[in-house]
RNA sequence: GCGCCUGUAGCUCAGUUGGAUAGAGCAACGGACUUCUAAUCCGUAGGUCGGGGGUUCGAAUCCCUCCAGGCGUACCA
């Protein structure tokens, strides 16, 4: 609808240079939107304002101009005006909007989708978390947002990827190894002591008992590094089974888990460094090798094999990041923890001086999860062990009120959970009001059914009996979906779509507390179930997009 | 010290990328269930958009500066 009323006021400019009213025939980048004031009209724009220079004419004359010019010959406008410096106004007739929900019903599930991406084959990496534990719930809003950036930009053409890197090799593996390897000695009765850089969660314990069911006790003939090993081996294998289940179970899927290790194992990470040295990016200063990323804006240079001679984490980061762009993918975007913010100027240095545009790399920081229950914070030390995981979380509040709660904030700001609230089913958990709006309509639709309305069709005259003030606001609310998922994906930004349900939800619930769908009059009645319906349609919609149920009762 | 992020109603947060008189929810107060699900709605009240300067027709939004909070600044991952 914007993008038609855009389109008028162009031509309109154009016909009045035609006819010697404008002296120029050029539009500048104009803006058409919903003013904030009902008083405002439907969409109002700037046209005017902004050709002031163009057409070395008052704001308020060229208005005049393209009005005269304006060539309505759909009739969707019922009255315009101008206003202020030189705003123009347009009332839309409400039949005007009878297409948009023509449109939401009969595209149905694909309404909203786009065709922006024009098949770019993107990548959304996300979660990533080092297979040392389990998932706690920072991570599931790294997941949440992730996963659901990755759908918006399936629903707007591109091609997308996901992808899960698992930190599988270095020292953090090791530990791994050592602190399974422990909790067997000390299963055996052996007392060791058990350091504090060694993770503490009695999940050690589980695995080391895993171990001993399978191996007896037949480790302690082993040397110590091939047991550690071994411990780390299984140990991660069975954390990532178990991050994997998490996932699952939160609505998550991965196209690919890649593993860090087998970058090590086919020689990439040799590779890259030798293909540094080749093009100079790197020097050795004081027996460590340094990339020069501070020739592509980064503070200062990096290590990439220190002085022992082993490879620092950029070093394989740098490896998996080409190796990304060598498999065909043209846009890369991370996911990762804020904390880790003052990595990226060296990761997108890196990339920069491997010949990708910095287009190519996105970086999306999601901000810390403080746990609340009943406002109070809920106590939790890594370091002792003690923490809640995200299945904690599923299992107590569910996937669909955790998974919304992660998107009703902005991501680069902190978010309060607050397990509590998760559960409430009332107003104050923006989830199931949400999802009533669903079940509602489902009832509405389900009652019509019982008075033998049996399918609803599509009845264009019948939509046009909608004229009450709650039904315009609700079908203005709904055309703006697809404007809503476009921008959402461009800005990679899921939140929006989670405020945009709250307020068709808010439309809706409005709508039907003071109107009846089914009313007396027949007509009446099937005009407001394509309504409802189409309300239906892009709730469902929009819940999809972020990996949440739309329940037909409640 | 330097860098990044944040600062909007008592609380938690939006704000269509520079538009007209600043927007929700919660909390407070007052109302609405004989109806298609009250997990809902309607109304009242609540503001120096952290402070100051600048850019222009126009600023919560862009620039500068100061203040407050968070994070980061490893030959850690």
């Amino acid at each position: 609808m914007k993008d038609t009323i855009r389109e008028m006021v162009r031509d309109a400019v154009r016909r009045a240079h035609r006819s010697g009213r404008l002296p120029s025939p050029d539009v500048p980048e104009i803006e058409v939107e919903e003013p904030k004031l009902e008083a405002h009209g439907d969409f109002s724009s700037n046209v005017a304002m902004v050709s002031a220079r163009v057409q070395k004419m008052a704001p308020r004359r060229i208005a005049e101009a393209i009005l005269e010019h304006l060539d309505d010959s759909k009739g969707i406008v019922e009255r315009s005006e101008i206003a202020g410096p030189g705003f123009l106004n347009f009332f839309l007739r409400p039949a005007a909007w009878v297409p948009v929900l023509k449109t939401i019903l009969e595209e149905n599930e694909r309404f909203g989708v786009g065709n922006s991406g024009k098949g770019q084959r993107v990548q959304v990496e996300f979660v990533s978390s080092n297979p040392t534990g389990p998932l706690h719930v920072g991570h599931g809003r790294g997941a949440a947002v992730g996963d659901s950036t990755a759908n918006l930009l399936v629903m707007c053409g591109y091609d997308v990827q996901k992808e899960y890197y698992i930190n599988d090799s270095g020292r953090q593996i090791r530990t791994l190894g050592l602190s399974v390897f422990l909790r067997y000695r000390q299963r055996l009765g052996e007392s060791v002591v058990f350091p504090e850089e060694c993770y503490q969660g009695d999940y050690i314990r589980e695995l080391a008992e895993g171990i001993f069911a399978e191996k007896g006790n037949a480790l302690l003939d082993w040397e110590e590094e091939k047991a550690v090993l071994h411990c780390a081996r299984i140990a991660a294998a069975a954390i990532i089974d178990g991050i994997r289940d998490d996932l699952h179970q939160f609505g998550v899927t991965f196209d690919r888990w890649f593993s860090e290790q087998s970058l090590y194992d086919d020689g990439s990470v040799d590779d890259t460094v030798q293909q540094l040295k080749r093009h100079a990016l790197v020097y050795e200063k004081d027996g460590a090798v340094w990339f020069r990323t501070s020739g592509f804006g980064d503070e200062k240079d990096r290590v990439v094999i220190r002085s022992n001679g082993q490879t620092t984490y950029f070093a394989s980061d740098i490896a998996y990041h080409r190796n990304k762009f060598e498999r065909g993918l043209e846009r890369v975007i991370d996911v990762w923890g804020a904390d880790h913010h003052g990595y990226i100027p060296r990761m997108r240095a890196a990339l920069e001086a491997s010949g990708y545009r910095k287009e190519q790399f996105d970086v999306i920081l999601v901000q810390l999860v403080n746990l609340l229950r009943g406002g109070e914070p809920v106590a939790m030390s890594t370091r002792a062990g003690e923490f809640v995981t995200l299945r904690d979380v599923i299992d107590e509040v569910g996937s669909d009120a955790a998974r919304f709660i992660f998107l009703t904030r902005h991501h680069e700001s902190p978010l309060d959970f607050d397990l509590e609230l998760a559960k409430k089913k009332t107003n104050e958990n923006p989830v199931y009001y949400v999802q009533y709006v669903h079940a509602r309509i489902c009832s509405i639709e389900a009652k019509a059914q019982e008075k033998g309305f049996g399918r609803v069709d599509v009845d264009e005259d019948a939509m046009a009996r909608l004229k009450e003030a709650e039904e315009t606001r609700l079908i203005q609310t709904l055309a703006r979906y697809p404007e809503v998922v476009a921008a959402a994906a461009d800005f990679m930004e899921p939140h929006r779509v989670a405020f945009y349900l709250m307020e068709l939800a808010s439309a809706f619930h409005a709508y039907y507390n003071k109107h009846r769908v089914l009313v007396e009059d027949r007509q009446l009645m099937r005009g407001r179930l394509c309504l409802v319906l189409a309300v239906r349609n892009v709730i469902r919609n929009g819940l999809k997009a972020l990996g949440v149920s739309a329940p037909t009762t409640m």
